[in-house]
DNA sequence: CCGACAATACTGCATCGTGCAGTATGTCCA
DNA sequence: TGGACATACTGCACGATGCAGTATTGTCGG
């Protein structure tokens, strides 16, 4: 029997949309932009595109290079349609998954020390990712887009990834400069920076941009658009 | 053969270095806060205590409500070790899972009213989980947390996952507002917007936080603390 | 020109993790 | 007293991952 399609499935789906592929080079493209959405593994990137010809949403056609063979995808017009359809579906809520807030949640059981060195390798890794997204955007501008004609999509996903790496390192700088004033990682409990976080957090503040105290903010915050981290 | 510990594994071990829990309350507490940094269905939330049983890394004590058992599970002296031990390792880099974003990358099999939908879910479901952690802190100085030593923990915590969810509703706006000038969602490539935001990205500015042109944009942006969102 | 190393191009398999159905009891309110 | 909802799980099929393994082609330095 044929197994059903998943979200990985239209994802893969979606790359034979824009041209056909081999199962490497899916992998590939994955890496480049997919996994910024959807993160899936190398070996599934292989299994995907078997599962649509099953469904008749692509073909494989055999080439070879030399002596090696390789197998290339093409989307049929039922995977047009299944495309199509879709896209009019209601998508699932967005998940992170982060180690590093996890050693957070439970950083009671290692030293300040321990718990900065997870959250500046979060923030190491956020960096990383942004050099890696901006140096490929960068690259369009010179023409360096393999499909010109998808610039817009791929340029306001960017800005997307951008922010979100961004937030992480700002974070990261952040808690940072909280954890300093811990004297241990274990038992504070409601200390006077936390009370301040939590009214804050009350009254829809960020814990970024420092804007002193909140003397002056009359509660004409503009819904969420300012956020915890203010002072 | 006891099979592997995995980081899943430390998230419940986590847990269980609060207090001990029953399979029952693992999956209620899970979905309060581990889910905003390791989310897992909650059947494996019911198998992995048992596998710290296998490795020695907590007991399982079984308790009875009238004719209805449940198990309680408690952190062994090795556990502690166990947790301790992880503190100190190096945790995976953070991903993030947004099949809305992938309707983004793939936008063109559909209608710009398609997209839109889309990223409104998603900002739907960002604010709806805003409101959810809002809720939840704000108790916190009605004195309404379980576990009152470690409020600066999940306060903190909390920060992070405001600011995110903010940042999706946010973005979501932008792009909202990016989609409102596309005359169809294929073919766009290199739009005159595309290119001021490429050259956003190039200058490490954000898209956010309107500051009209990049006229007085001397180029002394303090490396990441602008984001691409600067317009 | 040749040997080393990276890139291309996958597959098999054990195990991890999820979704869903199923089962049963306890509690609360009308 | 009965219906809805919370508690308290387990079994099973299948989706997804990590890793090892296999083999060929391209590249670059000596």
């Amino acid at each position: 029997m044929t197994s059903r399609l998943t979200t990985s499935s239209y994802a893969v789906l979606g790359l034979l949309g824009i041209q056909p592929w081999t199962g490497y080079e899916l992998t590939r493209q994955a890496t480049r932009s997919l996994r910024f959405a959807w993160p899936k593994s190398e070996r599934l990137l292989y299994s995907e595109p078997k599962k649509l010809v099953e469904h008749g949403l692509a073909t494989a056609r055999q080439e070879s290079v030399g002596r090696r063979g390789r197998t290339v995808y093409t989307i049929t017009d039922e995977g047009r349609s299944a495309l199509r359809a879709w896209t009019t579906s209601s998508p699932q809520p967005p998940t992170l998954e982060a180690e590093a807030l996890l050693r957070l949640l439970f950083a009671e059981n290692g030293s300040t020390d321990d718990l900065v060195a997870a959250l500046e390798t979060m923030a190491d890794d956020a960096r990383a990712l942004h050099e890696q997204v901006t140096t490929i955007n960068a690259g369009y501008l010179d023409g360096e887009h393999p499909f010109p004609q998808r610039t817009h999509l791929s340029v306001l996903f960017a800005t997307f990834q951008l922010e979100l790496f961004d937030l992480m390192a700002r974070w990261v700088d952040f808690a940072k400069a909280e954890i300093a004033t811990w004297p241990t990682t274990d038992g504070l409990g409601m200390t006077d920076r936390t009370e301040a976080m939590l009214n804050s957090i009350k009254e829809h503040r960020s814990v970024f941009d420092p804007r002193s105290e909140p003397i002056q903010g009359e509660a004409t915050t503009t819904g969420m658009s300012r956020s915890v981290l203010d002072w």
